[in-house]
This record gives C-alpha cells, sequence and structure tokens, in this order.
DNA sequence: AATCTTCTTTAACACTGTTCAATTGTCAAG
DNA sequence: CTTGACAATTGAACAGTGTTAAAGAAGATT
C-alpha cells in the first residue's frame, strides 16, 4: 500500500518510466503501451504517471530520444582509415537496428519530433566534421548528412509497416512452399515483375535473415546517397545552390 | 429514419466513405477521423459502416491509397524532351504535394503497408522504362525509383511531424520579431549551428512560403539520389551486385 | 403472404487518455 | 509532539474510442 520511498530523484523515476515504456513496446508494440498497462508494470496506478509526464506524446517522444541515443550516443566517429562513407553507413545501419529492435520502433521515432535530439545534432556535427575534411562543402554536408538520416528513417519505417496479416500469410506460403507469385500482374508490368520475382527468389537463401535483406537493402539505398554526395561534391553543381531545410 | 436507397452498390458507397474520410483527415487531422464521426458526416451510426469495410485500418488504407492514386495515376512519363531525372522529381514532388494536402496525410500513407499499390507498380514500371532506355541497368533502375520514393515518404513524413505546440511557438517567435536563435549549442555543435542559423535565416525571405521551402529541400535531396544513380550507374559498380530489397 | 437478402440501428463491452479532488507518507518548523 | 507544507499517489469519474451482437426496417424473391 504505502511506497516507502519518497526521496528518489525525479528525473530518476522519469527515466525508469521511459525505460518501462519501451519494455512494453518490445513486448507489444504501440497499441500495447497504453498509461494503464505501463502504471501497473510500475507498481502504481495511471494518474500517477502525470506527476512525471504531461502527456503520452512527451513519453513517445522521450522513448524516442532513448531509442535515438542507443544508436548515436558515444559514437567516436570514423575510426582509423575509415572514410566518412562506410562511417555514416554503419551509423545508419545502427539506427535501424534499434528502432526494429522494438515493434513499431520505427513509428514511435517518427511520431516524436526528433530530429532536434542532442544525439543527432552531435552526429550531424561530425559527419560535416569528417565530411568537410575530405573536400566536401559545408551545406553540402549537413545537407547530404540529414538525407542519409532522412532515407534511414523511411526505409526503417517501410520495414516495419508489414501488418501482422500479411506478414503470417507470407510466412504461411513460405512454409507449405508454394511457388510464391508475388502479386503483381506481369503483363501490365513486366519488368517489375521480372525483377522483383527475381529479388524474392533470395529470400529463400537459407541462412539469410530477413533481417539482413532488410539491412543489405539499406545499403544500397545508402550507397546511391553516398555516390549522389560525392559526385554533386565533385562536381560543385550544387555548391552555390542555397540548400534550405525545414527550420525550426 | 429510413433511408430510401437499397439498389445503391456496394463499392460506390465505400469510395463515397473513403470520400467522406479524406475530408475528415483534411479538415481536423488523423484523431478527428473516429468511427462515430465519419459515419456522422455520412447521415448515419457507426457500426453500420462494418457493412463496407473489416477495419478501421482497411479504411486507412483505403485512403491511403485514394492519396497516392491522386498523385501517381494517369501520370504519363516523361513528355517531351523530358528525362527520367527530371520527371521522378515531378513526382516525387506530386507525391509529397498530395500528401501534405492533407493534415497528418503523409503519416495516414506511412501507416498503411502501401508500398504494393496498383498505382505506385505502375509508376515503377514507367520509370523502368525510361531509365533502361536511358542505359541504367534493370535492378538499378528499380531499385533507384525505390530508392526515390521512400526518400519522398521520409521526408513528407518529417515535413508533417512538427507538432502544432511547437508550430505556434515558431510563428509567436516569427511575429515578435525575434532574433530566432535556433536551439543548437554553437560551442558544441558549431558547424550544424552555422549553417542551419543560415538556413533559418531564409525562412524570413517574404513571398516564400513554407510548403515551397519543403518542396525545394525535396528537390535538393532528390538531386542527390539522382546523382547517385547516373554516377553508380555509369561507374557499373553496382551492376554485379544483387540487390535485394524487402520481398513481398 | 412468407422468406431471404441487404443494409441500418440500438445497446453494450472493454478499453483509452486525462482531470479532479481526496489521500497518504515524509520532513521541517513552531 | 503537533502542525503545516510539500511531494507523491490514489479512486472516481468523464468523454471518447473501436468493435461486436442482436434486433429491426425495407425491398426483392419465392
Amino acid at each position: 500500500m504505502s511506497r516507502p520511498a519518497p526521496s528518489e530523484n525525479r528525473e530518476q523515476r522519469r527515466v525508469e518510466i521511459v525505460r518501462a515504456g519501451l519494455e512494453l513496446l518490445e513486448a507489444g508494440g504501440l497499441e500495447a503501451l497504453s498509461l494503464r498497462r505501463l502504471a501497473q508494470s510500475l507498481g502504481m496506478h495511471a494518474p500517477g504517471l502525470y506527476w512525471y509526464i504531461e502527456d503520452k506524446q512527451e513519453l513517445i517522444d522521450l522513448m524516442a530520444r532513448a531509442i535515438l541515443d542507443e544508436a548515436l550516443v558515444g559514437d567516436p566517429g570514423p575510426v582509423g582509415r575509415q572514410g566518412w562513407e562506410a562511417w555514416l553507413t554503419e551509423v545508419a545501419v545502427k539506427m535501424r537496428q534499434v528502432m526494429l529492435k522494438r515493434r513499431d520502433g520505427a513509428r514511435v521515432v517518427a511520431g516524436a519530433y526528433l530530429f532536434r535530439t542532442e544525439a543527432v545534432t552531435g552526429t550531424l556535427e561530425t559527419a560535416m566534421r569528417v565530411m568537410e575534411a575530405d573536400g566536401v562543402g559545408r551545406d553540402m554536408a549537413l545537407h547530404g548528412a540529414i538525407t542519409v538520416m532522412r532515407y534511414t528513417m523511411g526505409i526503417a519505417l517501410d520495414d516495419q509497416a508489414e501488418p501482422p496479416k500479411r506478414k503470417e500469410l507470407m510466412l504461411q506460403r513460405l512454409e507449405s512452399g508454394q511457388a510464391f507469385v508475388p502479386q503483381i500482374d506481369a503483363e501490365r508490368y513486366p519488368r517489375v515483375a521480372e525483377v522483383m520475382g527475381r529479388w524474392v527468389q533470395q529470400v529463400f537463401v537459407p541462412g539469410v535473415t530477413p533481417q539482413e535483406i532488410g539491412e543489405r537493402h539499406l545499403r544500397q539505398g545508402l550507397s546511391l546517397v553516398m555516390a549522389g554526395i560525392k559526385s554533386v561534391a565533385a562536381g560543385k553543381t550544387l555548391a552555390t545552390d542555397r540548400s534550405e531545410p525545414k527550420a525550426d
């Protein structure tokens, strides 16, 4: 009945709440993250949470920050002979990883207005430093780094968007060993059907998890973006351009 | 009391429901999209909707499809001397536009598992056709086109992620003519702060709407991706690589 | 005239986030 | 010791959500 520890620090309890929230998320996805359930898992009742957080939205923001921090905080930047390309790629892969680790993790991060986190800013700064040292222009550097992160977000979201129903159906077809024809009309869309069909084959390569396939896809998309950065930076076609992403 | 028209086609009513849903979305965002409100706007009661849709999720899927169709259906492909680069860019811009037109439109599209829509497949097919004709390899073409779309999704989401609170605060500062220092620690993140500060200035250029700024940003990000595609396609460094995005 | 099918409503269930007043436990001052 | 003040928590309630089950109305079919 009586909570015995009133001397605890508030901030400390806050991170405990966030941690519990993340556990709930990991277990049951976003829809399982209700304040009552969260409170119960902490041995208290829902309204009590409002002493620590303003909103459910604030809780989600904090959770999003925690997720991103897990990937970004303490990153040393490129090590040894590692170029900014390889490093940025690894950072993106790590971001994807921590988001996909939790069910709906990507949605949580996307739902919060995340891109002004301390950790993200730090990573951007590091990226700019090493890119500038490599001859990439200032604006181009920041612009490129932001592009990389946004692309990573987009792809992670898409990775997790697949609703459970469809996932089950896929597994069923896979187990029953069916021919697995992707539902693409080969008559009308021959090119897409052909390539998709070929890609789908590779899902069956044993020993390769869907995780790895998604990661490989991310890496390939990133290689496009990176190549674009280098190519444009070398040609200086964008250098005189004033780029202006959303301000805050 | 009594609905007089029983001879209506079910599919027809379905699209009416979707249209009403989109209107509701446009007016009040995702949180205003409740089944009761939707039913009321159609002159019926919430449970009646379940004769037409399975789920609220299905409704959202249909709405997402409708939004994307608005941007993609009937697109003629590159016209005249327009190259695939310029065309794909316009397609992406249009996608962003129809999503941002509705409040939370991007979130709706992202929430549905959208990337197997007929319209999207058609656009991918067209993209592949023109890109192949320009010497881009098959896999590279599809991969590049998908990358463009995913990046567009990511950026649209970010555009709409800004919570109302923060938007108000920004407007307040803007109106009060304050110095508008972006909350970035210039000591620790000098590069980011410098460039961001410069970018933010441009928000004040009169006659330029936030819409246009966001669009310009999208175009710039896309130019990176496009440059990447061309550069990699020319160098063939990815040609022998087996790219394998998520299968379905 | 009775049955079947297609829609629609009423009532209810189990939830949700959130607010408000009342209540505890703890420590310091009178 | 008692009295407040304060931090932390509870119970009850509100307005709303998606969803289900059963009942009802209207036409078409038999």
